[in-house]
RNA sequence: GCAGGGGUGGCGGAGCCAGGUCAAACGCGCAAGGCUUAGGACCUUGUUCCUUAGGGAUGCGAGAGUUCGAAUCUCUCCCCCUGCACCA
């Protein structure tokens, strides 16, 4: 067992010492990989650490084939989690400071972290620390924060771009709010990190007949505004009269106070439910008069406190109307209108189709009253006016439901259209014609708290700047752009597809965070996705500013035109900004050379947002040399099964899983123990596989340095280098597809179980294995870059194999025809196994042990004849061509054997005589094995009545007892 | 609800795009044997069912179709996972 940690140490020390990483343009191919910038509220933990690994890998392989590679690692701590961060650190937050406990936070760092920027420095220093422990070639000296003002400059220089070409639009948005703290709440905002779901409603208005206010009802359903009877008041809530917009509107006091958010609603006097009652409304569309009735199920904190009536389709409608009949109240005459018809695709399906399970598990009743749905509904449901409200509601979801998907309108001006045509058609002409507002509420079952103690409601957001990323134009570049790039995988070329269509407008800013300000509202700050969109280009250049000197106020817009986009020239730009000359122009070839060709790596978390924009804001504001070229995107990971997360309480910072499993372990199971695309696993199991083959190679690599080489070299030695030239072309392959587990079973797992079987089969020659594990560990490095390391200089190598060229493929050492044999070798000792075991059962041979076994190959025109057929040959042809090689009749009698031609797909590439040369040097091995003699003969010289059963490909045997 | 991805043996996971070499790579687990003072590690063999000479049957979510032939192609159905925005 080797020392992994002085072995891991002691390699990182001599790639720092060659500066192996700190790359700079040159006349190789250059090429920028990177991985999505961290969040700095953390370690880097085992679930990162693959996002991480992966480029690290790529970018060590691309290096071995010949080109110079550039792996720059940034910080994101944009946004407002720091500051929450620091705010629950100063509230002493005990689950917080529970977890620091677990990344080994001292106290006294943990006290100084209510400062946002010392915790961003604190992680920063970690994370550095905890990638260069495992291995990751990172070149350090571009490392930034998307904070520092160096970095503002472009984002700065970056939103002017975009506000030149029209992409920054002025509107109104709405966003989870808290009344209290007078802030926009979010996840992070919030009790029990609840995201505030926000959902649009339709408000109608419903002029009152006597004056000029007007009722106004929260609806999610605007195109049964055909069949409302009445309105619903709840008397045992409190309604105001409120001004919106210059009119006067009848709603809860709660309704006005959420209203005084999204549209400047101001109380301007109380009104009663009763006096209320007595009023009559009237429907905007159909004009009739509406009588307002008490409602018991109304409730002050749901939509205005006032509810439209529909009792034809709302069945909560329904069983109030029921229940006010019954107690005796004096209810006009009105029609139940029928107003939507359920048109099923196929008759499989029907009213209560969509029921789902979990809501409703009793026996259906008979359906009488199809004309009036909302009571087919009841009755469907077993239910009734006196039914509770809970199995109101099931009823109310499940005829929404229907309706939604197979309604038919069968009134109004949408009539034979779907209902969901309708809805959204009528939603939009009555806020057209003023009928109606749009009106906003959080849609979260549970109340959404904020972090203060205080309910969260919605506010709409004016005058706020937007990204418009729905511009027709742009999204057609982007989406140009994407059929040009590599996708790894590629299965998500569709998502980016369908993401490209749906982005839409995107707020920008924020009033709260850190990050850039921004430049047309210095108030704001650039929201912390926005700002991170094209911050790689930095990494091109930004060592040079600070080894330079740059100053921030000295990175003036003409700077990124003249560096970025080719605008301007060096020396009116130098006059500027008082940069050197030289340090402009080496900015602009750093970019040039490293930005062109550019692999970006990150989980699939980020597909629908970051990516999505990192693609918008490239085509936006770079030229197109400098577009994105390849995405690459990796799967997450697991421990032992489990997902990995706080609350179950297996977040494994890397730092610790380097100390306690080894770094190239580590870097092995996350990065090639799994399909890219696939999630993997981290288990202790998968560990000990790799350990043990870690001790093999190890004990390998002794050995084949202390072996001699001997000159001779046997049918095992050359199927020895087939494999290893085929190995090479195989494994080569997949890692230029990313296909990182499909080149390490290759490199790693096939290696050992080649080198064992190598060393079974009777293979000793030391230069041959030599040969084998110096390719196998050049190639084995770019993902145990400290083991192999070890391994190279104990082969007697003084180069550091990090240097090292990958291994070229020699197809003149592939011989498949010999790896044929081979094989054939195995599947008939497999042959041997079986007809032991069943000859053994046999009453003759009880009490017996076997003497001896013969193996006899098939006479070679067998092989022949057989491949003639694959290719399709007639038989009479073979038969023809055989003339002179062999007996006409045996021929014929042998091919028709294969008369349908199922069998014969594949050729036979093994010849009659590679075969005898290979069973001869087996036989010591087969021996061993079986344990008894073992004869090898050829067909046409054997006596044996077994010999014609064989086939190219099957040898035929026979076993003779004692 | 909308969109995307996926269903293979006790498990993980290849293969399916370019149908035959597939009872199905590789790994794990499990069983028997070997080695060992014992355990671990390691090695061998086996791991759907049937079968007294290397054979046969069933089989890749369910059903149907195309084909000489389907895990692989087409259609229908069922089930699972992920995302849905102003949050990093």
């Amino acid at each position: 067992m080797m020392d992994f940690k002085s072995v891991q140490e002691k390699w990182q020390k001599a790639w720092s010492d060659a500066k192996l990483f700190e790359v700079e343009p040159n006349d190789r191919k250059g090429m920028m990989v990177f991985a999505a910038f961290p969040y700095v509220n953390s370690p880097p933990h085992m679930g990162h650490l693959r996002t991480f690994c992966t480029p690290d890998v790529y970018a060590r392989y691309l290096r071995m084939r010949g080109m110079n590679v550039l792996f720059p690692l940034g910080f994101h701590a944009t946004g407002t989690p720091v500051i929450g961060y620091a705010k629950r650190i100063a509230n002493n937050d005990p689950d917080l400071i529970e977890s620091l406990h677990t990344f080994h936070v001292s106290d006294e760092d943990i006290k100084k972290m209510t400062d946002p920027h010392y915790i961003a420095e604190y992680f920063i220093r970690q994370q550095e620390l905890e990638l260069r422990k495992v291995g990751n070639g990172i070149d350090w000296r571009r490392k930034f924060i998307s904070i520092e003002p160096l970095y503002s400059k472009m984002v700065e220089w970056q939103f002017m771009k975009l506000k030149e070409k029209g992409y920054l639009v002025k509107g109104t948005h709405p966003v989870g709010w808290c009344p209290n703290e007078n802030n926009a709440v979010g996840q992070h905002d919030t009790m029990h990190d609840v995201w505030p779901d926000i959902e649009e409603i339709t408000a109608i208005k419903f002029k009152d007949r006597d004056s000029d206010a007007y009722f106004i009802c929260a609806t999610y359903r605007p195109e049964t505004i055909y069949g409302v009877t009445n309105l619903f008041v709840n008397d045992g809530i409190e309604y105001v009269v409120a001004e919106m917009g210059g009119a006067q509107y009848y709603v809860s006091k709660d309704a006005a106070f959420r209203l005084s958010y999204l549209a400047d609603a101001k109380v301007t006097g109380k009104i009663t439910a009763a006096e209320l009652l007595k009023k009559t409304a009237i429907n905007p569309l159909t004009k009739e008069e509406l009588p307002i009735l008490p409602g018991y199920f109304v409730k002050a904190d749901k939509g205005t406190g006032v509810v439209m009536s529909v009792p034809s389709h709302a069945p909560f409608d329904y069983v109030a109307l029921e229940r006010l009949k019954a107690s005796g109240y004096n209810i006009p005459k009105m029609e139940y209108k029928k107003l939507i018809e359920l048109k099923f695709p196929d008759a499989k399906k029907g009213m209560g189709s969509m029921l789902k399970p979990d809501e409703f598990s009793g026996q259906t009743g008979e359906i009488v009253h199809r004309e009036v749905p909302a009571l087919a509904y009841l009755e469907f449901l077993k239910m009734n006016p006196n039914s509770d409200d809970k199995s109101v509601e099931v009823a109310t979801k499940l005829i929404y439901r229907e309706e939604a998907r197979y309604g038919v309108m069968l009134v109004g001006a949408y009539q034979g259209k779907s209902e969901a045509e309708a809805r959204d058609g009528l939603k939009a002409d009555m806020v057209k014609s003023g009928d109606a507002m749009l009106m906003y509420e959080l849609a979260n079952t549970e109340p959404v708290i904020c972090r203060c103690g205080t309910k969260a409601i919605v506010a709409i957001v004016k005058d706020q700047w937007f990204i418009n990323y729905g511009d027709k134009q742009w999204k057609k570049q982007v989406y140009s752009m994407l059929s040009k790039m590599k996708l790894y995988p590629e299965k998500y070329r569709h998502t980016f597809e369908m993401l490209i269509d749906w982005i839409d407008l995107r707020a920008m800013e924020r009033a709260q965070g850190l990050g850039t300000r921004f430049p047309f509202n210095p108030e704001h700050i650039i929201e912390s996705l926005s700002d991170s969109t094209i911050y790689m280009l930095f990494y091109t250049f930004d060592h040079i500013l600070r080894a330079n000197n740059v100053q921030p106020e000295q990175l003036k817009p003409c700077f990124f035109d003249y560096v970025v986009d080719s605008k301007g020239d060096v020396a009116s730009v130098s006059k500027e900004t008082g940069i050197e000359e030289r340090v402009i122009t080496k900015c602009r070839e750093s970019l040039d050379y490293w930005y062109q060709s550019t692999s970006s790596h990150s989980a699939p978390d980020l597909i629908p947002n970051h990516y999505v924009m990192y693609m918008f804001n490239h085509v936006a504001v770079l030229p197109e040399r400098f577009w994105p070229k390849q995405l690459v995107i990796n799967g997450f990971v697991s421990m032992e099964g489990e997902k990995m997360s706080k609350s179950l309480g297996n977040i494994l910072p890397a730092g610790d899983a380097v100390d306690k499993y080894g770094a190239d372990q580590i870097r092995f199971i996350e990065v090639a123990g799994a399909e890219l695309d696939s999630d993997g696993e981290f288990s202790t199991n998968a560990l000990s596989g790799v350990n043990s083959r870690i001790d093999y190679l190890l004990s390998q690599v002794i050995d084949a340095n202390r072996a001699e080489g001997g000159n001779e070299l046997r049918s095992v030695d050359f199927w020895m280098y087939s494999r290893l030239n085929s190995k090479i072309k195989r494994a080569t392959a997949a890692m230029d597809g990313l296909m990182f587990k499909g080149a390490y079973d290759e490199v790693f797992y096939s290696s050992v179980a080649e080198l064992k079987r190598y060393r079974e089969i009777g293979g000793k020659n030391g230069l041959v294995v030599t040969d084998y594990l110096s390719a196998v560990v050049r190639m084995l490095s770019p993902v145990m870059p400290h083991l192999s390391e070890e391994f190279w200089h104990l082969l007697g190598n003084s180069t550091l194999v990090a240097t090292e060229q990958w291994p070229v493929a020699d197809e003149g050492m592939v011989n498949p025809g010999l790896e044929e044999c081979f094989d054939i070798v195995d599947s008939t000792a497999e042959d041997m196994n079986r007809t032991l075991e069943l000859t053994g059962k046999m009453e003759v041979n009880k009490g017996r042990k076997v003497k001896s076994i013969k193996v006899i190959l098939a006479e070679q025109w067998k092989a022949d004849a057989f491949n003639m057929l694959v290719e399709g040959k007639e038989i009479g042809d073979i038969i023809a061509s055989m003339q002179g090689k062999a007996d006409k009749e045996r021929v014929a009698k042998y091919l028709q054997g294969f008369r349908n031609r199922k069998e014969a797909t594949q050729r036979v590439l093994a010849s009659q005589q590679s075969l005898f040369n290979v069973f001869s040097e087996s036989r010591d091995y087969l021996k061993r094995r079986f344990g008894c003699e073992l004869e090898i003969e050829n067909e046409q010289d054997s006596q044996s009545a077994r010999s014609g059963r064989a086939q190219p490909s099957r040898p035929s045997i026979e076993v003779a007892w004692s």
